[in-house]
This record gives C-alpha cells, sequence and structure tokens, in this order.
DNA sequence: CCCAAAATTTAACGCGCGTAAAGTTTTCAT
DNA sequence: ATGAAAACTTTACGCGCGTTAAATTTTGGG
C-alpha cells in the first residue's frame, strides 16, 4: 500500500514537484527521461517525493516537443474477431513491458477507417506502428505515404513492398500440412473459399492447395462462395448449405481457407444432419486454417492448422523496436514467415 | 480527388499556414475549434489552403492548455469476446461522429490491467470516459478515484453509486423471457452458472431465476460448476462434461448464464452424443442469455436473450455526451436498463 | 451613404516541459 | 588532501497553440 499525501498540494508542474522534492528541475526531467541516469541518492529523493505526492509529467508537454514520443500504433483489421484481439492483447502487452504507449485501433474492415485511422496515427507522431493491412481492401497508396513517414512494421496481412518489414504466417505450411494430413488418412479435400478474399493471405493459401495437391498426384477442386465483408461465419454458412444442397462435393472430404468459415460450414452440416468427424459414422471430414479461439469448441472441434501467435507477435515487436532503435529505416525490407502448427481434432 | 501539393512547402506550425491562407493565426485557431465560428468567406480561404496544403494542428500543443481535450477513453473488460468488441464498435464510431477522439481500452480481466488503464486515462484529460468495468474484479477504491476526477459512464457492468451513470441490461427481462418460454414449452430449466461469476450481472441472472421460477410454482435447481477467469467457454465444457457424467439435471432443460458457457455446453453435448433442441428426438433443451455474435453458428443455434445493443450502446455515449456538456456531474447518478429480446433458435 | 455590430488583425502572454550553456557542488581515484 | 570528472543548479530559450485586449476592418440594415 503506497501512502499519498490526499487533497493536500495538488502540484501542477514539474516547477513545483521539483521544488517540494528539493531537486532542480531539469534534473527532475532527467529522471523521468531515465531514472538511471540520475545519481542514486538524487533518484531517492525523487522517489521519495512521488510517493508523497501525486505527480506525473503532463503528457501533451512532453510529447510536443520531442520529435518522436513514446507511443505505437497497433492497427488490425477487424477486431471483433477474436483472432486479433489475441494477438492485439500480446502486442499491447509487449510494448507497455518495453515502456511504449499502445494505442488500438480496428478497422472494421473498412478502408475509409484503415485510412482515417493512419491518418489520426500520424498526428500522433508515434514512435512506431504495428499494422495488419486490410489487404485487398486496403489502400495502397495511402499506406504507402503512411509508411514513409512513420517507421512501421506489417504483420499478418503482407502488402508487398510495403512497411519496413513484414512477419506473418507461412501459408504455405498451413495448406500443405492440413492437405496432406487429410490424403494421408482419407480422401483428397476439396477447398472452400470465398470467391473474393479480403485477405491476401488466402490467394496464397489457395496457391498452396493448389500445388500440394498436384504434387501429391490429385486434381485440386476449388470452391468458391460468394459474399463479401468480414461476416465470414454467415458467408461460410450460406455456401455451405448451397454446397450441400447441390451435392458439389467431389469427394468427403473439405479444407476450408478459415476456420471462420468452417464454423459456418459445420453450423450448415449440423443442420442438414450430415455428421462431421473422421470416425466411420461420419459422412464428412473438415479441416481448416488459423486456429481459431473458438475452433476448440465447434461441433465437432476443429482440426485446423495453428498460427505460431507467440512468434508473429513477439518477433513483430522485436522488429518494430529494433527499427526504432536504427532510426526508422531498414537497408533492406525482410519477410518472416513462421510455419504452422497442425492441431488434430475431432473434425478431421 | 483532392489536390495536395505534396513535397513543397512542409508547414511546421499554425503561424505559417495562417500566413499562407492569409489569415491571421487566431482566426485559423478559432477556425480548428469550430468552423463555423468564422465568417463564410474567411473559411472557405481557410479550406482552400487547407486543400493546396498539408497542415493540421499539432494535438500535443492543442491538448496541453485546454484543460479538457476532445479525447474519450472507452473500456471494456475483456476485449477478446466478441460481443464487447462489437459494442466498443459501435460507441468509437458515434465518439467519431460527435468530433470526438476515442481511445480503446481492455482490461483483459484483469483488476491491475484496469488500474493502469484508469491511471494512463487521467493524464489523458479525456473530455469522459466509457467504462464497463470488470465487476467483482475490479477495485472499487481505484474506480471511485476515477471517477471523481474524470466524467465517466459506466456500462454493462454496474458498480453501485460509481459513475454519473450506469446503463446496461435489464437482466430480470432477459432471465424472465428464457426461463417463461422453457416452461410453458417444456420443462423447467435448470440453472448453469460459474461458481464465482467475473460479473455482477451474474448474480442478478441467478436471482431473476430463482424468483421467476418461484413465481412459476417450480423449485429452483442451480449447478455451479468451477473455475475462473474469462475463459467461460473452456470452464463450461468442462463443466458440463462434469453435470452430465454425475447426472445433475433434474429435467431436460438447462438455463446458461451466458452464452459463453453455452458455447462450451453445447461443445460438451456434441461430444457425449447428446441432441441438444426442441425436437422430439432431442435429449436436451439448453438457452441462455446475451445473444453472443456466435450463437447463430453453434450447433445447434442458440436459443437466447438478445442485449439491446443499439440502445445500451447509444445511449451509453448520449448520456456522457450530456455528462459532459453538464460539465462532467450529474445531480443525480440515474441507471437506465434495457430489456432483452428473445432470439428463438434450435436449442430450445 | 452612414453607423453600429460583428469579425478580423496585431501584439503579447501563458501553458508545461525539453534542453542547452554556464556556473557550482559532489564524487572518487590518486 | 587534491584535482578532475561527474552530477547538479541556475538561467533562459523554444516548442505550437490557446487566448486575451486593443486596434482595425468588414458587414449589413436603414
Amino acid at each position: 500500500m503506497i501512502r499519498r499525501q490526499t487533497g493536500m498540494t495538488k502540484i501542477k508542474n514539474m516547477e513545483e514537484f521539483a521544488a517540494l522534492s528539493g531537486i532542480s528541475r531539469p534534473t527532475v526531467s532527467k529522471y523521468f527521461h531515465d531514472p538511471d541516469s540520475v545519481r542514486p541518492t538524487t533518484r531517492a529523493r525523487i522517489e521519495a517525493a512521488l510517493e508523497r505526492f501525486d505527480y506525473r509529467p503532463n503528457i501533451y508537454a512532453v510529447n510536443q516537443n520531442r520529435k518522436l514520443t513514446k507511443n505505437i500504433g497497433i492497427v488490425v483489421p477487424y477486431l471483433a474477431d477474436p483472432f486479433f484481439a489475441e494477438i492485439a492483447r500480446y502486442l499491447e502487452q509487449s510494448c507497455i513491458a518495453a515502456g511504449y504507449r499502445p494505442s488500438l485501433f480496428s478497422s472494421h474492415g473498412e478502408q475509409k477507417l484503415e485510412n482515417e485511422i493512419l491518418d489520426g496515427l500520424q498526428s500522433m507522431k508515434p514512435a512506431g506502428v504495428l499494422l495488419a493491412p486490410l489487404g485487398r481492401v486496403s489502400d495502397r497508396s495511402a499506406i504507402e505515404k503512411f509508411c514513409a513517414t512513420v517507421p512501421t512494421v506489417l504483420f499478418d496481412s503482407n502488402l508487398d513492398g510495403l512497411g519496413a518489414a513484414f512477419i506473418g504466417s507461412d501459408n504455405f505450411s498451413f495448406v500443405s500440412q492440413t492437405v496432406e494430413y487429410m490424403t494421408r488418412t482419407g480422401e483428397p479435400p476439396s477447398f472452400f473459399e470465398m470467391r473474393t478474399p479480403a485477405n491476401p493471405n488466402a490467394n496464397k493459401r489457395r496457391k498452396a492447395y493448389v500445388e500440394v495437391m498436384e504434387r501429391l498426384g490429385f486434381e485440386p477442386h476449388i470452391i468458391k462462395v460468394d459474399g463479401k465483408g468480414w461476416a465470414f461465419e454467415e458467408i461460410g454458412h450460406k455456401g455451405a448449405l448451397k454446397v450441400l444442397a447441390e451435392n458439389e462435393l467431389r469427394t468427403n472430404s473439405v479444407l476450408c481457407s478459415n476456420d471462420r468459415l468452417a464454423i459456418g460450414f459445420l453450423a450448415a452440416c449440423y443442420e442438414q444432419g450430415i455428421r462431421v468427424g473422421r470416425r466411420d459414422d461420419c459422412a464428412l471430414r473438415l479441416a481448416s486454417n488459423d486456429d481459431h479461439p473458438f475452433a476448440k469448441f465447434t461441433c465437432p472441434s476443429l482440426t485446423t492448422a495453428a498460427h505460431d501467435y507467440d512468434n508473429v507477435a513477439g518477433r513483430s515487436v522485436e522488429t518494430l523496436f529494433e527499427l526504432i532503435e536504427s532510426g526508422g529505416k531498414f537497408e533492406t525490407r525482410s519477410e518472416t514467415l513462421f510455419p504452422a502448427r497442425l492441431v488434430l481434432r475431432d473434425s478431421a
């Protein structure tokens, strides 16, 4: 329990606090910038005063002069997707641990909002930004301009050449593991995806699917369903109902581009009385990609390829910190991809 | 498409921009404060200059002097819960539409984090804060202190007497509708909940359940499952497995305290081969509360009582704006509750 | 065309803090 | 004890903008 002089002397500024602590203002200023930059005895006196009085530097006055603030922007495309919420959580905490002030933003799937967020971010003079762009929907030139001004690390979705670095998951690793597993233990899967996916990862997954299937000597079979926006479950659900009604499947095996589509697919199967799983009494096997936080609780639980959350998030912040320390520029843009981990559950 | 003088004259401050636009700085300052406060002709000249040059006031310098900023803090207990992500989205957009700058924070279920967020929020001098507190886990005195300094409207979870107002859902309305529906169309439900719920709404729901059951002439039957934290699906899943194994149910009917527990419960039923629904071939009926964004895609889809999202969120921001305009204080603290809407799906 | 009201300009101060320069005190190895 | 390095104090300026007061210009109704 920390004792604080309550009510008494309301400290207005650093001048006052310095006087009360018996240290000159420039030294106090130095202390707040880096507590280790002052002599241990003076540090102790300042911290003693800090316990007696409730003072903290005015962040606006502090940031006014500093060319670069301690702010870090975190932008995700769709926060209502628990996947991004989880990643954002990790990123936030890493930033705080490193002494930065993270600000979280969600583009909510809209280009206009993404642009506005980047716009607002610029006037925050952030030390750096962690950006998971919308992807296909993104305004490439707007992001390019932004990256020219603000040190930016892209994650999750790559936009060729934009940002100082990209950290994400190796989509080929996702799909190759799921396809290989499914073909090894049963029939080769069809690939189930949105016709015009918002996310560039989707395209890479489709290509990987085709490549792996051909390498294994199977004919790829891609099912594209209509729908736009970020209501993937709804799209997957409707699309699956259509696929099931029109009997579009060539085998008893389906690989969804991502877990949220799969959740919709599973709901459709359940409604239609189609039992999904790898057991003998099941009519269909369904696997997917991402390891969505809810994938464990679908019916049946979802066999999927998991992102290496920790490494993607961890490396993203590490890279941003390096970028900041390098003065905001890297000599070459690097792309780091982490492989997936196959998570076997009941659906396939 | 807006033309902008690219690269050319980098405007450093309002002084420079004022000179370039041919208007004096105080007038320009006035314009940025309220575009309607200047003569239409001068407004036009400023806006013409704004299109030619890329200038925006330094937010730190702006906020330094103003006692109150245009910032609004939005704090939710757990952003990885899509329910809060959706509400936060609505709140954010309402704030932006009203000319404020929202900042979103998640306590991630931890008291320490909630306190740190409030701490950081204070130094942001926000015009107001929309706070959905952790509930039982919250540090009441910390929040009390915070509310004394910053105009705060509580939503979702009430803490008696704290904040200038509370806006939430009427838990009695939720439970009475689900219980009445279930008893009317089948056997009276047991109530399934966590032993020590984090959220105060849970307690109100339990009480409402008891009251409604007794009024209808049935004996209440409450099942409490172990587990703490915010991994509700996991807790519901484990708890349900135990309940099913030990045959703790007295009827074929269960009401879950909230949808995330129900999602776990449904997963357990599926694993155990217990068919859930209102059809004759089903062994169990399950209903719940909240209308979680995924409730439509569970297997079977979840019958649940829906929050009046729009009204709760809408009234929350309205109330906050009123509070801000009233100078940060209301004469009396109001509590506004919106009733639920019963959503009939397949699970009950 | 005239005049009062309204809007704008000019000039200047303040906000809270970063930071630099010059002078003073403390520290610590010799 | 001594001297230089390190840390601190004093003084002062600058950051970009809010804001005020007095002087000036513009506006619009009669």
